[in-house]
DNA sequence: CTGAAAGCGCTAACAT
DNA sequence: ATGTTAGCGCTTTCAG
């Protein structure tokens, strides 16, 4: 009895296991593992059945380790109860998926904030890269992030990292001049806190303002939540209706969502005393009984775009840094209507 | 000049480094980095803020490698589109954050039908024990992989495995109650294809209905999206008032979700014309304008739970399985009323 | 308190 | 086509 029964045993079954089994090299094994050249074809179904047989498992961080060269992809996410970050990563998934790269993935613990830790377990993991689906830190030291890993930024332009956005001055100048085509004068745009690299919807607003001379009105919540939006907006639709605004415009679905609450709490219907814009196009905000109108930043693309930089930036770790713009498009629902 | 400047270099920085650095050994190094005792704090203070300064990193995957026995904990999700997913995954992170194990996470490329693939990534990673949220192949399978790897089921009740889930059974009696307590008589279950281990639901609700004297009726979807499920509750409540039920309980609030918008393309209003009733407490169930009465299995808790579960399998691989069982609440909304 | 030495499972030259 | 050998970065006895 050549070979004692591994099975019950706790220590997992390794190359040399399958290799002693047969009788060969370890090093046949580990070529044959991974289908590199310089094994005969009836060697390679042998080791294969061989290695099934004794329930062998590939042990990638020893692999890894061995290789000497980074081989994961990281992703970074910093919410995932907003789908906007679930169709990030299915887009990445569906790219690293046919590029068979591993995927190691590293959610914020609290969302919505510069966490100065949110990458760590992805440096840990020795990727190669890190997609980061969203850095709220100053451009300077996602700079500085990218000197010790490569980046790819979504959702955010940062001069001089991989970058992978929606032209988001373009999608603000959409949902105003939306409004603004709908009769509205008084609008609002309600915004989370201010973050740089996240300012451009409320640049496209207020410059579409500007330029119908029209006075902007930009409200800051406290945070991205529905609930912090809900406490500002509560406020802000408290005044009677010529001082109230007709519109608003908020930074996101989520935002629109509290807007949404304050406006049933105060007895405001939508559209009749309110038209609200949102943005993403998160799937709650096409449910009948929501019906929002919003900005679609093709999120899913965004996340294929994001995976195929990263694939690239592996390859060609000195090519220039790019910045891949997707045009957002307006999508029309029935929280928005004429004035009057 | 001893340490030329390894800043530029794109070799990662090493224990190594930091000790030839600090002309100590290795050993000492690697104790101090991982808060072993025998270092003198002194030491200790001097090679952190040394590590600190030229940039090292951990390297996990060789420290796993060393440490001979597996130390992460793996996470399966099958969607990370359905928040009650994402509530579970924020469960197992906060329990895990706090006994600092690695989380290790895959996800279903294709959601919502048993992956033979899924823990695939999992296994390769070397995880310790699996967290699985949720598995849809049968017991015996479930059973075989966690022969490999031990698992702690979410969702779902696998005899010798570790399981943490809500009670299922009651929580469809609790759904089927309240809509006969309002009067309902004609009430039909919608629920996605049948796989093992998922079907209390449906007893909770075929049992209470023949309790009452009537008859069950239940329908399933091809699937578990929204669509799967407007397209056959677009075909029951086709027919006239007297012959469609007056209400519907459905597995989930994503299939109710689908049932909405069957009932508005058919000019049918929730709850004027059908009382629904879904399954989860997402957040959506909650919001103004969906306003739906749902079960709440506390996916939070679930979460919490599993991951008090993984690591306690972690400490004692021969323990018994545990079967841990949450009780759901309803929660009443607008989307169920008294019959008539 | 500190250091030397062995080895985790795998890959990748470099033989043969 | 197959085998030999030397590590990858880290942990962990076991001696000083």
């Amino acid at each position: 009895m050549r070979t004692p029964d591994t099975e019950t045993s706790k220590r997992a079954v390794t190359q040399s296991d399958v290799a002693r089994h047969l009788g060969v090299s370890r090093t046949l094994v580990s070529f044959a593992m991974r289908g590199a050249p310089g094994v005969s074809e009836d060697m390679r179904r042998q080791i294969l059945s061989a290695a099934d047989a004794l329930g062998y498992r590939r042990n990638i961080q020893a692999a890894d380790l061995a290789r000497k060269r980074p081989t994961a992809v990281g992703l970074h996410l910093v919410d995932l109860h907003n789908d906007v970050y679930a169709d990030i990563f299915s887009g990445v998934q569906e790219v690293l998926r046919s590029n068979d790269s591993r995927l190691v993935i590293s959610v914020n613990a609290t969302p919505y904030g510069p966490d100065p830790r949110a990458l760590d377990p992805l440096f840990e993991a020795q990727v190669g890269v890190i997609i980061a689906a969203t850095l709220l830190d100053p451009g300077e030291r996602v700079r500085e992030l990218n000197r010790r890993v490569p980046l790819v930024n979504v959702t955010r332009s940062v001069p001089g990292v991989d970058s992978i956005h929606s032209d988001d001055i373009s999608g603000g100048r959409l949902a105003t001049g939306h409004l603004l085509d709908l009769g509205h004068r008084n609008i609002a745009h309600l915004c989370g806190p201010a973050f740089e690299g996240h300012l451009e919807r409320r640049t496209g607003y207020r410059e579409t303002m500007l330029e119908h001379g029209l006075q902007p009105l930009i409200i800051e919540a406290a945070g991205f939540s529905r609930e912090d939006a809900a406490a500002v907006a509560l406020k802000l639709l408290a005044s009677p209706p010529g001082q109230r605004p007709s519109a608003i415009f908020a930074h996101s679905d989520e935002l629109a969502l509290g807007v949404r609450e304050a406006a049933a709490s105060l007895g405001l219907s939508i559209p009749g005393d309110l038209s609200l814009v949102g943005y993403d196009n998160s799937r709650v905000a096409g449910l009948h009984g929501i019906d929002l109108t919003t900005v679609d930043l093709h999120a899913r693309e965004l996340g294929r775009a994001a995976g195929q930089a990263a694939v690239e930036r592996m390859l060609y770790p000195a090519s220039p840094a790019v910045d891949r713009i997707l045009a957002p498009t307006l999508v029309t629902r029935a929280s928005t209507a004429p004035l009057h």
